[in-house]
DNA sequence: GTAATTGCAAAAGATTTGCCCCATT
DNA sequence: AATGGGGCAAATCTTTTGCAATTAC
């Protein structure tokens, strides 16, 4: 494997994955928040690491349908995301075992599974409790 | 309901779609088969068919995490999709009925939901025959 | 005739890349 | 000191948009 080295920026971003759970962010926002630690750092930086991260299976890339970026998120264990078309989130919810435990011995051209990715799209309790 | 009217250019972008069901084309790829119909055909039109399309139902727009062009598929009855890391393809899979009857009722933040997306990734059994 | 739609080309956005310098090892 | 990685800016790629001309109705 080649080799890699611990910079300042590298770790700054993998913290702002890692503190920012549950919301998502695009590289951008990852842009941003990691300039209130290291002024300097620059978008490309950010995309170089995301992209190595990615390589390493510590970062995930989530691209939706009507979204022109990208988000990221931390490695984390196995869970579906539900998009509220309403707010614009995306949250983590988590994974039915009957779709951890999908078998796909039919009539298909699966032959083997690498990973599985669940998308829910619909408005979430808060938008619609506000709407009300 | 806004107007709208029936194009050639329409047209030929929704037989594109329909003569190539199971290989989920991307704007580009839409626009050179279009092209062989109507040669002067400009991409532009095929990106503001394909939103129109889709806003009228009758298009979906496929991304998946390491494309950077989005796939496009004519509406079809509910199904899942097999993306193959090996030769890039995108198959149309069954959508398990359990997947079908989700319910979500525990603690998540889905109030009401409009669609859902299932996306396998792997390798298909025609790239699996080659390799070996 | 009217207004939706097209073709063209320019613009906008997101992401990648070349190059030279700096910092980690 | 060697070289992986960073900053900056230019380049690339996908998608959108403004506008004048065209075409479906």
């Amino acid at each position: 494997m080649k080799k890699s080295r611990n910079t300042r920026q590298r770790a700054v971003i993998l913290d702002v994955l890692k503190n920012t759970e549950s919301s998502h962010p695009t590289a951008e926002t990852i842009y941003r928040e990691a300039r209130k630690v290291l002024p300097n750092i620059s978008l490309g930086t950010v995309y170089r690491n995301l992209n190595f991260l990615r390589g390493q299976g510590l970062v995930r890339e989530i691209r939706s349908n009507n979204e022109a970026s990208s988000r990221f998120e931390g490695e984390r264990p196995p869970h579906a995301h539900f998009h509220c078309t309403c707010c614009q989130t995306v949250h983590d919810i988590p994974l039915p075992d009957c779709v951890r435990n999908l078998q796909w011995e039919g009539d298909t051209p699966i032959c083997s599974v690498n990973s599985l990715e669940l998308h829910i799209v619909g408005a979430c309790s808060q938008c619609v409790a506000v709407q009300s």
